[in-house]
DNA sequence: TCTCTGATTCGACGGACGTCAAGACAGGCG
DNA sequence: CGCCTGTCTTGACGTCCGTCGAATCAGAGA
C-alpha cells in the first residue's frame, strides 16, 4: 500500500469535517472502506501504535526521531520504516530542522477514525 | 473463541471500563500495543471493515453469513475466513442458530478502540 | 438413513509485511 | 573543504496474509 494515496477514489482525510458516520449505525460503503483501512492497518502493529502514541502524546505536538528511536529494540531503518508507513497512512506529518526530523501528529484523521469507531453508550446495553 | 489471548498479557477486552486513556493523552505501554495492536489490524482490511460495519448496524444487532457472503465477489471460504479474524480478534462472536451462523458485534471493544483514538477537539488546534 | 444446503477447515499459491545490514543522503562543525 | 552525526533508502530474507478450490462438518427435511 505504499502508493496508497495514487490511484485510490480519494477523501479528504485532512478536512476536519467527519466524512463518515459511526461503523455501526450505517453500513461503510465499499470506497470508504478502502480508503479508511489502510490507516487501522497501519495502527495494526504494536510499533507503529505505540509510536503514533508517542509522537500523539508529545511536548509541543512533535517528536523528533532520535527520541523514537532508542524506546526500542530496533534498528533505526527498522523505526524509519515504520514511520513511513505511518505517513504514508496520513497519520502524521514529518519535517526536517538542521539534523533532526520531527514527527506531528495529524488529529484530523483520529477524528475520524475514533467517530467511525464510536458506538452508542447504551446502544448495546 | 476467542484465541487471541492465549499467550499475550491479557488485558480484559470485553470489559465495559475503559482501559486506556487517550492515545495522544498518556504514551500507549508495549503491552497495551500488544494487545490492542491485533485489533487495529483485524480492522485493517476493506472487506473486515465492511464485514464488521454490516453486523455492526444489523438490525437485531446481527447479521447472518448468508447475508453477509453475497455482499462481496469473494467465495465463501475467504468471508469465513475474514469472519474467524474479526473473532479472533475479539471484535465479534458468532453463534449458530439452526442452519445459519449469526454474528454479533461487541461494542465493548469498540468503545475502547474510539477512546484509545479520541483527541481533545481543541488539544490539537 | 440419505441427501441437500450452509458454513468452516485444509492445503496451496502469490504477494505483502517486518526486520536487518550496508550504503546513500543531509546538515552542522572544525 | 572534509568529517561526523543523524536519518532515510536499498536489497535481501523469512514469515504472515488474502485468496481460492476441494474436502469436511453441522443441521434440516424427505
Amino acid at each position: 500500500m505504499s502508493k496508497q494515496a495514487a490511484s485510490l477514489p480519494v477523501i479528504d482525510l485532512t478536512a476536519d469535517t467527519p466524512c463518515c458516520p459511526p461503523l455501526a449505525q450505517r453500513r461503510v460503503p465499499a470506497e470508504t472502506a478502502a480508503v479508511l483501512a489502510p490507516a487501522f492497518k497501519a495502527l495494526g502493529d504494536p510499533v507503529r501504535l505505540q509510536l503514533m502514541s508517542m509522537i500523539a502524546s508529545a511536548e509541543g505536538g512533535e517528536a523528533c526521531v532520535c527520541d523514537l528511536t532508542p524506546a526500542f529494540d530496533l534498528t533505526g531503518p527498522t523505526i524509519s520504516h515504520h514511520l513511513k508507513t505511518l505517513r504514508e497512512a496520513g497519520l502524521v506529518d514529518a519535517e526536517r530542522r538542521g539534523t533532526w526530523v520531527y514527527y506531528r501528529a495529524r488529529p484530523a484523521i483520529l477524528r475520524q477514525l475514533a467517530a467511525l469507531l464510536t458506538v452508542e453508550p447504551a446502544a448495546a446495553a
